[in-house]
DNA sequence: GCGACAG
DNA sequence: ATCTTGTCGC
């Protein structure tokens, strides 16, 4: 896993590995625009054996849709606890290089630092495409709720005597949802940013919309395929 | 050996 | 994630 390739000879091992080097090199400070004016999000579905991955880019202040895309690949890898990464990167690369605006950050349906080797795929796609990522998960992974901060909405996960994320309640009443660093922003700003996009579901929007177009799309793909049969 | 285990 | 009806709670 140079970064990006799945060679010939690979192992669950190796894998964990290279997450563990990878992980060094996540930047945990804001690289962020004095005003934040798009945010995306990403998510992926899947149809038979092909991954339909799902991008949008929303306005900041607003939450609205300003644009989206969505791009098919075929799936090369299996869902395999702490290794999503392999499986979710390609499908979304491909529907971020079809964007035309440029998102300030994205946010991910997956943890990012709160992982077993520190690389969840939220940091993962941070550093291979160089942008700020943000890691927001439904359930966790690792790691133990610590003590709450300020508001009771906002606790500490931590793992090892070590804070690897933050248990975030959206929504009073709901689950709450895991937030950590993915890439180039604090785990201050991350739960500050997940906040301010929340609706009506305790899923940021931009997450939600994502997921919604890649249902959709994967709904359409379905009919497509019985039509010509 | 027995659970736990992002999507 | 995906499949899939009814059902519990506000």
């Amino acid at each position: 896993m140079g970064i990006t390739d799945l060679g010939t000879n690979f192992s669950i091992e190796k894998a964990h590995e290279t997450q563990l080097r990878l992980s060094k090199r996540i930047v945990f400070e804001d690289v962020l625009p004095e005003k934040i004016r798009f945010v995306a999000g990403v998510d992926v579905a899947y149809v038979k054996d092909l991954s339909v991955g799902a991008v949008v880019v929303s306005d900041y202040s607003s939450l609205k849709v300003l644009e989206s895309q969505t791009a098919l690949s075929k799936t090369r890898f299996p869902y395999i606890p702490t290794l999503l990464s392999f499986r979710e990167i390609q499908p979304t690369v491909l529907s971020i290089r079809k964007l035309h605006l440029q998102p300030d950050f994205f946010l991910v349906d997956a943890h990012g630092f709160a992982h077993p080797y520190r690389c969840g795929f939220a940091s993962y796609l941070g550093l291979v495409i160089g942008k700020p990522t943000i890691g927001v998960a439904k359930s966790r992974l690792i790691g133990h709720v610590e003590d709450t901060i300020g508001e009771k909405d906002v606790a500490l996960l931590e793992h090892e005597d070590e804070v690897i994320g933050a248990v975030v309640t959206t929504k009073r009443g709901c689950k709450p949802v895991y937030v950590s660093v993915g890439h180039m922003v604090s785990l201050e700003t991350a739960i500050e940013i997940v906040k301010h996009c929340i609706r009506h579901s305790r899923i940021p929007e931009p997450i939600l919309k994502a997921h919604q177009i890649a249902t959709a799309e994967k709904q359409r793909i379905t009919v497509a395929s019985a039509v010509n049969k």
